[in-house]
DNA sequence: CGTACGTTTGAAACTGCTCAATGCCTGTGG
DNA sequence: CCACAGGCATTGAGCAGTTTCAAACGTACG
């Protein structure tokens, strides 16, 4: 079994037989290089992705240029869905590092309807628990202060990664650059510059070379409010 | 029928006998007045409400006593679990007006199971636009200028209620205060009464004694970059 | 009539943005 | 092996947009 069904499993261990079942309609794993616009091409409209290694951005790009990031995709994750990718709506699956991962030749509905309903369940909850993460951003970005904000969107995603095996929880791999990191903030990035710095001097957490380090877990999960409940 | 799955066989027309067979499930009406908090004595952990008349807020509350309007939920909307409601998370379903609301005696998982799977994914897809409509709210207040960003959530809810026979999408009643509004579009209300003013002075829009009146559709539209299809 | 709640306005303080320049690191070609 | 270009991070300065605090106003309701 590849690491395709990581996340789904470990949330509902007792789904190993039907997810099995689910193989036949996954395609070979393919690759997408940095930058690289996903799900364009797809086999079937409406088909869903499972991300297998990298990271992935949900980006709405506006009129006028700017763009705010919705959600950040990890490894396990699904892409599906947000009413017909790339359609006027403007979001897009965008690749930040090197991305593999595997096709469904089935679009969310017939997902469902081809699994048992045990599984259409836990497909359901998955999709809940997306609910909740993008609610978060949203009064992340609505009534957070900047650097609340920003300890916050960084120990959720400490968090999503080391359940999926990237990093531990006080030092993971942290792919974004900063000017990425702040369309997700909804903020500019050089005032997101300034605020990582203040977070770094008050050691609360450093960001830097692509690594983001907690020096005192404790502490910032404290600073930020953050309750890891809405991830599990 | 009630109107209580007004909005599902809107999108849905052919579930019709599907749809009764849920009235099994379904709780006598019952009533809250503004203000009262939803679901916290639930017959079921995790029931799922239909909203028969009135409008509701799901809002998150903070530590230091800001609040953040999440969704703004109307007659037809479904109100489910988002992570146990009343939890640590901080989620709250709020009546703003008089609101009528029936109650499924299942959790949402439940109610999969206990009905067809065309019903399933019909729910699955009202799940998924809800999550679209979460998505373009936090596109809103991450990179929305503050009267664009008004303007679209304005728009956006004139359809929503003329979906559901309340107003025309000129003019329809809405019973938020204008500090409401101001926590779901993630400013200060005394900032949102000012940019109200200026809408209403470039006669765009007007929001009055509960009333909101677009001057003229088409412009306010393509202020605001306003694209219906996240709606459908 | 008075109270409560929401709206409106003013003024001052501050936050966060834009523009512009510099620094840093990496990969490429001479 | 060095020079240079490109992408990203960092810093400074000035400015515009928002918030906060305070007060007045309006309206609905007891």
């Amino acid at each position: 079994m590849h690491s395709l069904f990581k996340k789904l499993l470990l949330h509902h261990p007792e789904l190993q037989a039907e997810v099995a079942d689910l193989n036949g309609f996954v395609e070979p794993p393919r690759t997408y290089p940095p930058g690289a616009v996903i799900g364009r091409n797809r086999s079937v409209p409406g088909a869903v992705f499972v991300i297998s290694d990298g990271w992935v951005l949900a980006s709405h790009y506006l009129a006028n240029g700017a763009s705010q990031v919705v959600d950040i995709r990890l490894p396990g994750d699904f892409l599906y869905d947000q009413g017909n990718l790339g359609s006027s709506v403007g979001l897009e699956y965008v690749a930040v590092t090197e991305v593999r991962l595997r096709e469904f030749r089935l679009s969310t509905e017939a997902l469902l309807r081809a699994t048992s309903i045990r599984l259409a369940s836990a497909m359901m909850a998955e999709v809940t628990r997306d609910r909740q993460v993008i609610t978060q951003h949203l009064v992340n970005v609505g009534r957070r202060d900047p650097a609340v904000r920003t300890a916050h969107m960084l120990l959720e995603l400490a968090v999503r990664a080391e359940k999926v095996g990237l990093g531990d929880a006080h030092r993971f791999r942290f792919p974004l650059t900063q000017s990425m990191l702040a369309d997700a903030l909804g903020m500019s990035a050089i005032h997101l510059n300034r605020v990582l710095r203040k977070l770094r001097e008050s050691k609360l957490v450093s960001f830097q070379n692509s690594m983001v380090t907690f020096e005192d877990f404790d502490a910032i999960t404290r600073f930020a409010g953050f309750e890891r409940g809405y991830l599990e």
